[in-house]
DNA sequence: AATACGTGGCC
DNA sequence: TGGCCAAGTAT
């Protein structure tokens, strides 16, 4: 069918496309002087070493991430290694990261790399989007950083950085946004050296100048372009960013449980477990959650322990 | 679309 | 001191 009416491309979009290439250069060679020796942008680090980072770093800062990686990377350097270990083992070694659930998809998705694909990390964002914790952001961060493939990059140190310097407002909306999305194609460079290089360029931007809070426009490549900056830095009005409530909930004792059965050399008595948490009900709907989310294996006798299989 | 999902540092 | 924030994903 033909479309009547073409919808009018927004402005924004429309400046979007010239502005960035007044974007580009600044930020990249901002990026080739300032960027992070981080040990997974090395040479050695090579794909699972990258993809291994991002799986880490989902909802994680740097500097936690740090020392699990050097030692996850020790321990399993290919996902065939990691394969053959035990999901639990991995959960054992996420250690106190945050969200074990990532342990746990990590160590399928290199269970599905070893039978898939050879025991290679793959290269198509489909097929890196098809493992267990590989969603948008990671799958175009994997071909992106590993492969220096062309992808838009969208993860909450770029969309703010967008936010700011193109936008005009302090923060991007809560959940991703076609627009975003659009406004992210539109200003990813064609070439695709260029594109890879923009990506990581952009996110460490957000990730060390265009901060959430304390952003140093000082020492921002960009600032004279900067809309938000321009305007006066306008404060953010919209609705309030949702808060991740955590204490007394289910997640904190979830946590705990997790944190004993960790330790643990040997299965835990559901005795032991009872003594993390008073209130018996919340007990219970923790304890069975984790067993449902497979992070926790339910032996007879009332035992439990990290899975096994 | 809204919600669940860990943990710890910072101002 | 406690809310905010940190390279999201799955449902």
């Amino acid at each position: 069918m033909t479309a009547p009416t073409k919808p009018t491309i927004p402005a924004q979009a429309d400046a979007a496309e010239t502005v960035g290439d007044d974007l580009h250069a600044p930020v990249i060679d901002w990026f080739e002087e300032h960027a992070r020796d981080l040990p997974w942008r090395r040479p050695d680090a090579g794909p699972w070493g990258v993809m291994v980072s991002e799986f880490m770093l989902q909802q994680t800062p740097v500097s936690r991430v740090l020392p699990v990686y050097e030692q996850w990377m020790a321990r399993w350097p290919r996902p065939a290694d990691l394969a053959e270990d035990t999901p639990g083992e991995a959960v054992r070694a996420w250690g106190r990261l945050g969200y074990p659930r990532r342990a746990l998809r990590l160590h399928g998705a290199a269970v599905a790399i070893t039978e898939r694909h050879d025991g290679d990390v793959p290269t198509e964002h489909a097929q890196l989007l098809a493992l267990p914790g590989i969603g948008e952001y990671t799958a175009a961060a994997v071909a992106s950083f590993a492969y220096g493939q062309r992808h838009t990059v969208l993860d909450t140190n770029v969309r703010r950085v967008f936010a700011r310097a193109v936008t005009g407002v302090q923060y991007p909306p809560n959940a991703t946004t076609a627009a975003e999305r659009k406004l992210a194609r539109t200003l990813l460079p064609d070439d695709e050296r260029t594109a890879a290089l923009w990506a990581a360029a952009s996110m460490e931007l957000g990730a060390l100048v265009c901060t959430a809070k304390n952003e140093t426009c000082v020492r921002c490549p960009i600032a004279a372009l900067c809309t938000w900056r321009l305007a006066g830095k306008p404060a953010h009005d919209g609705p309030p960013r949702r808060g991740q409530t955590y204490a007394g909930t289910d997640r904190q004792v979830r946590g705990r449980l997790l944190a004993v059965l960790r330790e643990a050399v040997t299965p835990v008595p559901q005795s032991v477990l009872d003594r993390v948490w008073e209130e018996p009900v919340q007990r219970a709907r923790a304890l069975d959650g984790l067993v449902a989310d497979g992070l926790v294996e339910p032996l007879v006798g009332g035992l439990y322990r990290l899975p096994h299989g």
